[in-house]
DNA sequence: TAAACCTTGACACACCTTTGGTAAGGTTCG
DNA sequence: CGAACCTTACCAAAGGTGTGTCAAGGTTTA
Protein backbone atom coordinates (compact mmCIF):
# COMPACT_ATOMS: atom_id res chain seq x y z
CA UNK A 1 0.00 0.00 0.00
CA UNK A 2 2.23 2.27 -1.19
CA UNK A 3 0.08 5.05 -3.04
CA UNK A 4 -3.16 6.52 -1.95
CA UNK A 5 -6.36 6.97 -3.49
CA UNK A 6 -7.81 11.03 -4.24
CA UNK A 7 -9.80 10.86 -0.81
CA UNK A 8 -7.04 9.77 1.49
CA UNK A 9 -4.93 12.33 -0.47
CA UNK A 10 -6.79 14.53 0.10
CA UNK A 11 -7.39 13.92 3.77
CA UNK A 12 -3.08 13.69 4.35
CA UNK A 13 -2.71 16.88 2.49
CA UNK A 14 -4.93 19.25 3.75
CA UNK A 15 -6.51 20.14 -0.06
CA UNK A 16 -10.09 18.92 -1.00
CA UNK A 17 -10.42 16.10 -3.80
CA UNK A 18 -11.84 18.68 -5.80
CA UNK A 19 -9.05 20.65 -5.65
CA UNK A 20 -6.70 17.88 -6.37
CA UNK A 21 -8.10 17.51 -9.43
CA UNK A 22 -8.15 21.03 -10.29
CA UNK A 23 -4.04 20.71 -9.61
CA UNK A 24 -3.78 18.14 -12.10
CA UNK A 25 -5.74 20.09 -14.63
CA UNK A 26 -3.95 22.88 -14.42
CA UNK A 27 -0.53 20.53 -14.51
CA UNK A 28 0.82 20.98 -11.09
CA UNK A 29 0.57 17.87 -9.40
CA UNK A 30 -0.41 15.09 -11.99
CA UNK A 31 -0.99 11.33 -10.22
CA UNK A 32 -0.16 8.21 -11.97
CA UNK A 33 -3.45 6.22 -12.61
CA UNK A 34 -4.13 2.84 -11.95
CA UNK A 35 -5.18 -0.03 -14.83
CA UNK A 36 -9.06 1.30 -14.24
CA UNK A 37 -8.44 4.75 -14.34
CA UNK A 38 -8.05 6.06 -10.82
CA UNK A 39 -5.19 8.71 -9.40
CA UNK A 40 -2.65 6.87 -7.63
CA UNK A 41 -0.51 9.66 -5.11
CA UNK A 42 2.33 8.11 -4.12
CA UNK A 43 5.04 9.91 -1.50
CA UNK A 44 6.05 11.94 -4.25
CA UNK A 45 2.95 13.53 -4.97
CA UNK A 46 1.94 14.02 -1.39
CA UNK A 47 5.11 15.81 -0.61
CA UNK A 48 4.81 17.70 -3.84
CA UNK A 49 0.98 18.74 -2.83
CA UNK A 50 2.24 19.69 0.71
CA UNK A 51 4.93 21.84 0.16
CA UNK A 52 2.93 23.69 -2.68
CA UNK A 53 0.11 24.55 0.30
CA UNK A 54 3.29 25.68 2.00
CA UNK A 55 4.44 27.57 -1.22
CA UNK A 56 1.01 29.58 -1.84
CA UNK A 57 0.51 30.36 1.70
CA UNK A 58 4.23 31.60 2.32
CA UNK A 59 4.39 33.56 -0.34
CA UNK A 60 0.75 34.66 -0.55
CA UNK A 61 0.72 33.06 -4.40
CA UNK A 62 -2.33 31.83 -6.28
CA UNK A 63 -2.34 28.21 -8.28
CA UNK A 64 -2.67 30.37 -11.01
CA UNK A 65 0.93 32.11 -10.50
CA UNK A 66 2.67 28.86 -9.98
CA UNK A 67 0.97 27.78 -13.10
CA UNK A 68 2.36 30.46 -14.75
CA UNK A 69 5.74 29.95 -13.58
CA UNK A 70 5.47 26.38 -14.74
CA UNK A 71 4.09 27.34 -18.14
CA UNK A 72 7.61 29.82 -18.18
CA UNK A 73 9.91 27.11 -17.63
CA UNK A 74 8.47 24.84 -19.92
CA UNK A 75 7.87 27.16 -23.11
CA UNK A 76 11.39 28.87 -23.51
CA UNK A 77 10.06 31.36 -26.29
CA UNK A 78 7.40 32.48 -24.06
CA UNK A 79 10.13 32.99 -21.33
CA UNK A 80 12.51 34.80 -23.93
CA UNK A 81 9.44 37.19 -24.59
CA UNK A 82 8.75 37.61 -21.09
CA UNK A 83 12.52 38.45 -20.19
CA UNK A 84 12.76 40.92 -22.93
CA UNK A 85 10.38 43.04 -22.41
CA UNK A 86 11.04 43.06 -18.58
CA UNK A 87 14.72 43.96 -19.86
CA UNK A 88 13.77 46.83 -21.38
CA UNK A 89 13.70 48.66 -18.35
CA UNK A 90 11.78 52.14 -18.03
CA UNK A 91 15.07 54.07 -18.30
CA UNK A 92 14.96 55.71 -21.63
CA UNK A 93 18.13 54.06 -24.19
CA UNK A 94 19.10 57.96 -24.17
CA UNK A 95 20.59 56.96 -20.92
CA UNK A 96 23.16 54.69 -22.58
CA UNK A 97 25.80 56.21 -24.84
CA UNK A 98 25.48 54.85 -28.10
CA UNK A 99 28.30 53.24 -28.43
CA UNK A 100 27.67 51.36 -25.53
CA UNK A 101 24.77 49.32 -26.83
CA UNK A 102 26.56 46.51 -27.79
CA UNK A 103 28.04 46.03 -24.28
CA UNK A 104 25.11 46.88 -22.89
CA UNK A 105 23.12 44.25 -24.91
CA UNK A 106 25.66 41.63 -23.70
CA UNK A 107 25.69 42.96 -19.74
CA UNK A 108 21.77 41.91 -19.82
CA UNK A 109 22.72 38.53 -21.06
CA UNK A 110 25.09 38.30 -17.86
CA UNK A 111 22.37 39.96 -15.45
CA UNK A 112 20.26 37.17 -16.29
CA UNK A 113 21.84 34.25 -15.46
CA UNK A 114 23.03 35.86 -12.80
CA UNK A 115 19.52 36.68 -11.85
CA UNK A 116 18.38 32.94 -12.54
CA UNK A 117 21.48 31.42 -10.24
CA UNK A 118 21.29 32.85 -6.58
CA UNK A 119 23.51 31.49 -4.00
CA UNK A 120 22.33 27.92 -3.35
CA UNK A 121 20.43 28.54 -0.23
CA UNK A 122 18.56 25.75 0.52
CA UNK A 123 15.27 26.10 2.72
CA UNK A 124 12.23 24.91 1.35
CA UNK A 125 11.57 21.62 0.00
CA UNK A 126 12.79 20.23 3.68
CA UNK A 127 10.01 21.17 5.37
CA UNK B 1 7.10 68.54 -26.86
CA UNK B 2 8.92 64.83 -25.84
CA UNK B 3 6.32 63.64 -23.92
CA UNK B 4 2.22 62.99 -24.10
CA UNK B 5 -0.49 63.64 -21.48
CA UNK B 6 -2.31 60.54 -20.68
CA UNK B 7 -4.86 60.67 -22.89
CA UNK B 8 -2.55 61.88 -25.90
CA UNK B 9 -0.89 58.15 -24.90
CA UNK B 10 -3.78 56.42 -24.96
CA UNK B 11 -4.37 57.32 -28.56
CA UNK B 12 -1.09 56.37 -30.35
CA UNK B 13 -0.64 52.88 -28.13
CA UNK B 14 -4.34 51.75 -28.16
CA UNK B 15 -4.83 51.25 -24.61
CA UNK B 16 -7.59 53.66 -22.88
CA UNK B 17 -6.35 56.12 -20.62
CA UNK B 18 -8.42 53.71 -17.73
CA UNK B 19 -5.88 51.17 -18.58
CA UNK B 20 -3.29 53.38 -18.74
CA UNK B 21 -3.73 53.86 -14.84
CA UNK B 22 -4.21 50.30 -14.26
CA UNK B 23 -1.19 49.14 -15.84
CA UNK B 24 0.58 52.10 -14.01
CA UNK B 25 -0.70 50.45 -10.60
CA UNK B 26 0.19 46.74 -11.04
CA UNK B 27 3.44 48.39 -11.40
CA UNK B 28 4.04 47.53 -15.19
CA UNK B 29 4.31 50.95 -16.82
CA UNK B 30 4.98 53.98 -14.38
CA UNK B 31 5.13 57.32 -16.46
CA UNK B 32 6.98 60.07 -14.64
CA UNK B 33 4.63 62.87 -13.40
CA UNK B 34 4.70 66.72 -14.25
CA UNK B 35 4.67 68.71 -11.12
CA UNK B 36 1.30 69.00 -11.13
CA UNK B 37 1.24 65.55 -10.60
CA UNK B 38 0.43 64.76 -14.23
CA UNK B 39 1.84 61.47 -15.99
CA UNK B 40 4.40 62.57 -18.82
CA UNK B 41 4.92 59.68 -21.29
CA UNK B 42 7.93 59.91 -23.05
CA UNK B 43 9.41 57.61 -26.12
CA UNK B 44 10.47 55.08 -23.78
CA UNK B 45 7.09 54.44 -21.87
CA UNK B 46 5.19 54.35 -25.48
CA UNK B 47 7.30 52.23 -26.41
CA UNK B 48 6.93 49.93 -23.97
CA UNK B 49 3.25 50.37 -23.74
CA UNK B 50 3.08 48.94 -27.38
CA UNK B 51 5.06 46.33 -27.04
CA UNK B 52 3.46 45.17 -23.92
CA UNK B 53 0.07 44.84 -25.87
CA UNK B 54 1.94 42.99 -28.43
CA UNK B 55 3.66 40.56 -25.99
CA UNK B 56 -0.23 39.93 -24.58
CA UNK B 57 -1.32 39.60 -27.50
CA UNK B 58 1.40 37.23 -29.33
CA UNK B 59 1.36 34.72 -26.15
CA UNK B 60 -2.09 34.68 -25.17
CA UNK B 61 -1.06 36.52 -21.76
CA UNK B 62 -2.77 38.76 -19.08
CA UNK B 63 -1.53 41.80 -17.33
CA UNK B 64 -1.60 39.86 -14.13
CA UNK B 65 0.83 37.36 -15.74
CA UNK B 66 3.07 39.54 -16.75
CA UNK B 67 3.11 41.28 -13.53
CA UNK B 68 3.87 38.09 -11.82
CA UNK B 69 6.93 37.83 -14.08
CA UNK B 70 8.09 41.19 -12.31
CA UNK B 71 7.33 40.07 -8.89
CA UNK B 72 9.19 37.29 -9.61
CA UNK B 73 12.28 39.26 -11.43
CA UNK B 74 12.44 41.84 -8.38
CA UNK B 75 11.93 39.43 -5.62
CA UNK B 76 14.83 36.96 -5.37
CA UNK B 77 13.20 35.03 -2.63
CA UNK B 78 9.80 34.67 -4.21
CA UNK B 79 12.20 32.93 -7.35
CA UNK B 80 14.04 30.90 -4.89
CA UNK B 81 11.35 29.50 -3.50
CA UNK B 82 9.07 28.86 -6.97
CA UNK B 83 11.87 27.62 -8.33
CA UNK B 84 12.81 25.02 -5.81
CA UNK B 85 8.77 24.10 -6.11
CA UNK B 86 9.48 23.26 -9.66
CA UNK B 87 12.59 21.70 -9.58
CA UNK B 88 11.14 18.85 -7.26
CA UNK B 89 9.94 16.87 -10.21
CA UNK B 90 7.31 14.15 -9.59
CA UNK B 91 9.88 11.65 -10.14
CA UNK B 92 10.54 10.31 -7.14
CA UNK B 93 13.32 10.28 -5.50
CA UNK B 94 13.84 6.29 -5.38
CA UNK B 95 14.54 6.52 -9.02
CA UNK B 96 18.08 8.49 -8.15
CA UNK B 97 20.34 5.71 -7.02
CA UNK B 98 21.52 6.57 -3.81
CA UNK B 99 24.88 7.72 -3.97
CA UNK B 100 24.24 10.07 -7.11
CA UNK B 101 22.01 12.10 -4.85
CA UNK B 102 25.14 14.76 -4.47
CA UNK B 103 25.85 14.85 -8.19
CA UNK B 104 21.95 15.09 -8.73
CA UNK B 105 21.42 18.46 -6.39
CA UNK B 106 24.40 19.84 -8.24
CA UNK B 107 22.69 18.99 -11.93
CA UNK B 108 19.65 20.52 -10.82
CA UNK B 109 21.75 24.33 -10.94
CA UNK B 110 22.89 23.20 -14.00
CA UNK B 111 19.84 22.52 -15.69
CA UNK B 112 18.33 25.64 -14.22
CA UNK B 113 21.28 28.06 -15.81
CA UNK B 114 20.52 26.18 -18.64
CA UNK B 115 16.66 27.07 -19.02
CA UNK B 116 17.11 30.57 -18.15
CA UNK B 117 20.22 31.06 -20.65
CA UNK B 118 18.61 30.07 -24.31
CA UNK B 119 20.40 30.51 -27.39
CA UNK B 120 19.89 34.36 -27.70
CA UNK B 121 17.37 34.09 -30.75
CA UNK B 122 16.59 37.97 -30.49
CA UNK B 123 12.70 38.94 -32.37
CA UNK B 124 10.65 40.63 -29.98
CA UNK B 125 11.47 44.26 -28.67
CA UNK B 126 12.09 45.46 -31.79
CA UNK B 127 8.70 45.49 -32.76
C1' DT C 1 -12.59 83.27 -16.23
C1' DA C 2 -13.98 79.37 -18.86
C1' DA C 3 -13.03 75.32 -21.69
C1' DA C 4 -10.50 71.37 -21.75
C1' DC C 5 -7.47 68.98 -19.64
C1' DC C 6 -5.60 66.17 -15.47
C1' DT C 7 -6.10 63.48 -10.70
C1' DT C 8 -8.08 60.12 -7.43
C1' DG C 9 -11.93 57.40 -5.87
C1' DA C 10 -16.22 55.02 -6.32
C1' DC C 11 -19.85 52.25 -8.56
C1' DA C 12 -20.68 48.80 -12.02
C1' DC C 13 -20.50 45.03 -15.13
C1' DA C 14 -18.70 41.00 -17.81
C1' DC C 15 -15.78 37.40 -17.60
C1' DC C 16 -12.53 34.13 -15.63
C1' DT C 17 -10.78 31.55 -11.59
C1' DT C 18 -11.40 28.93 -7.69
C1' DT C 19 -14.24 25.77 -5.13
C1' DG C 20 -18.13 23.05 -3.90
C1' DG C 21 -22.01 20.14 -5.29
C1' DT C 22 -24.41 16.65 -7.71
C1' DA C 23 -25.45 13.27 -11.25
C1' DA C 24 -24.54 9.15 -14.22
C1' DG C 25 -21.78 5.47 -14.57
C1' DG C 26 -17.48 2.21 -13.79
C1' DT C 27 -14.48 -0.42 -9.89
C1' DT C 28 -13.31 -2.78 -5.60
C1' DC C 29 -14.08 -5.53 -2.09
C1' DG C 30 -16.44 -7.69 1.83
C1' DC D 1 -24.74 -8.38 -4.84
C1' DG D 2 -24.27 -3.96 -2.53
C1' DA D 3 -21.73 -0.39 -0.11
C1' DA D 4 -18.24 2.62 -0.82
C1' DC D 5 -15.19 4.02 -3.62
C1' DC D 6 -13.52 6.18 -8.25
C1' DT D 7 -14.27 8.95 -12.93
C1' DT D 8 -15.95 12.70 -15.88
C1' DA D 9 -19.19 16.40 -16.77
C1' DC D 10 -22.02 19.69 -15.56
C1' DC D 11 -24.30 23.87 -12.53
C1' DA D 12 -23.24 27.45 -9.33
C1' DA D 13 -21.51 30.77 -6.04
C1' DA D 14 -17.76 33.75 -4.28
C1' DG D 15 -14.00 36.49 -5.43
C1' DG D 16 -10.58 38.65 -8.63
C1' DT D 17 -9.48 40.98 -13.16
C1' DG D 18 -10.17 44.04 -16.87
C1' DT D 19 -12.67 47.90 -18.30
C1' DG D 20 -16.07 51.83 -18.57
C1' DT D 21 -18.09 55.79 -16.58
C1' DC D 22 -19.05 59.39 -13.50
C1' DA D 23 -18.09 62.84 -9.73
C1' DA D 24 -15.42 66.33 -7.19
C1' DG D 25 -11.70 68.98 -7.54
C1' DG D 26 -6.91 70.91 -9.26
C1' DT D 27 -4.12 72.77 -13.75
C1' DT D 28 -3.31 74.88 -18.18
C1' DT D 29 -4.12 77.89 -21.47
C1' DA D 30 -6.43 80.94 -24.56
Amino acid sequence: MDALTINEAAQTTGWSPRMLRYIERIGLVEAPRSSAGYRMYGPGELQRLRTLRELLAARDLGLGDVAFALRLRRDAALREAVDAWLDAEPRRPESVPAGDWLRWEQDKHARLLRAAAPPPTREMETA
